[in-house]
DNA sequence: GATCGACCACTGGTATACCATACAGCGATG
DNA sequence: CATCGCTGTATGGTATACCAGTGGTCGATC
């Protein structure tokens, strides 16, 4: 767990449920990249003093969903073209390490419910709608972050997983069931080399997952053909 | 313009200098890992309110550097050894893609005073106390950071690199002059790397240098002997 | 004497009020 | 008519006061 989300099981500790619906509104495209996010807007809608909205901005400012400017206010982050792809080559670094941990740590059978799934939309037995598709990838990338029984690399990739599905939305909607598939044969693939705890190879296949996929975000964004390319799921 | 303030950080911004001071004290040691920290003796000490001290806390939290529990108050952040390592390898990996990209990007030339220095140390021929080289260390792997020229990984890597400079003022105090020297027989291989452009090895270079040490650290913590190792100043 | 419970002092969390700065709009001025 | 400067209003930044848990301590009780 991040050192943001402690349990405390009563009603006090109000900038978390805040933080949880500004990210939600940030991350569903309720608010746009560049949007304006007042303090006393959100805290006279949410019924709160600025004080909670202050913090739970800052928050998601620690997760690069935010940018806080001196005297000008808070918005929505915006990402360039360049910002998309340093995020993406950060965490190719952070996630083919994860991967190499999970591969030499976890038992074989931690992937299995997610290898066969894979397998299945991969080969086309299983359908499924491309929404639960990217979220079945989303879960299955967070599961190899846990995988890898590293603190800091689990905290640093929940920073980035958030700004990652932001830029995913902005660069394009929802996945095509041809990424999809691809998705889930490479997801495949990194999951096999997981369960065989070949570390080397399940990191070499992560990052080359991540960096072809961030290739493929660049054409997008360059506007070219949307060919089925890497998946939208990680 | 001289002192003039450009954008905003100079008049404004208490909550800025105040991490600053306690960021100080932290990694000099005047506060030890695992002192509280309460918002208004911050406060008093300093004649300011509990709010920028609290936001100068968050900022700290974020950094690594601060724990804050619920009712309980902030702390000095403790590691254990488990928590070093996986910082390290969290950081092996970022700082590897650090390597290999400033490997692809930046001229020849942006490391050669660093080089000239590190072959020095090396050979014997510069003289230099400990902690004035791990603090040219210090600035080395800042230095491949900032020639990455990715905001993600230079962004990332600050929040770690405190992170790191506490925990090896933990495991040791400063470093011997032996470990210095092998520290900068090491930063020129990785120098040198970059500067000739082979990102590949680059990368390699850097992550078996932090790993190196990490398993150095380990040794370390777990009392072995300190026969020159590593380095310190990474 | 050991144990359990109530109390109290401590912490961070929140609310409200006020201050300093940045920017936009508009009017005086050349 | 263009430009400069003032002022109004927006923002975040700060200060103060109060609320709500938490933990330790001390006393009553068995």
């Amino acid at each position: 767990m991040t050192s943001r989300e402690r349990d405390d099981s009563g009603g006090t500790r109000k900038y978390e449920t805040i933080r949880q619906e500004l990210r939600s509104r940030i991350l569903s495209g309720r608010y746009q990249p560049g949007d304006p996010i007042p303090e006393r807007v959100i805290a006279e809608e949410l019924a709160v003093s600025r004080v909670p909205v202050r913090e739970a901005l800052r928050q998601l400012e620690r997760d690069g969903l935010v940018s806080i400017v001196a005297q000008r206010g808070a918005h929505v982050r915006e990402f360039s073209a360049e910002n998309m792809q340093s995020l993406y080559q950060a965490r190719e670094a952070l996630e083919g390490m994860a991967a190499r941990l999970a591969a030499e740590r976890v038992g074989e059978t931690y992937l299995a419910a997610f290898m066969e799934k894979f397998a299945g939309l991969a080969d086309g037995s299983i359908d499924m709608d491309p929404t639960a598709a990217a979220e079945l990838g989303n879960e299955f990338h967070e599961a190899i972050a846990r995988g890898s029984r590293n603190a800091a690399v689990i905290e640093l990739l929940a920073t980035i997983h958030d700004r990652v599905r932001l830029c995913r939305r902005l660069a394009y909607g929802h996945a095509s069931p041809a990424w999809s598939r691809r998705a889930a044969a490479e997801h495949l693939a990194i999951a096999t080399a997981i369960s065989d705890g070949d570390a080397d190879l399940a990191e070499r296949t992560m990052r080359d997952h991540v960096s072809t996929w961030a290739r493929f975000l660049q054409s997008r964004l360059a506007g070219d053909s949307p060919r089925p390319g890497p998946t939208e799921a990680d």
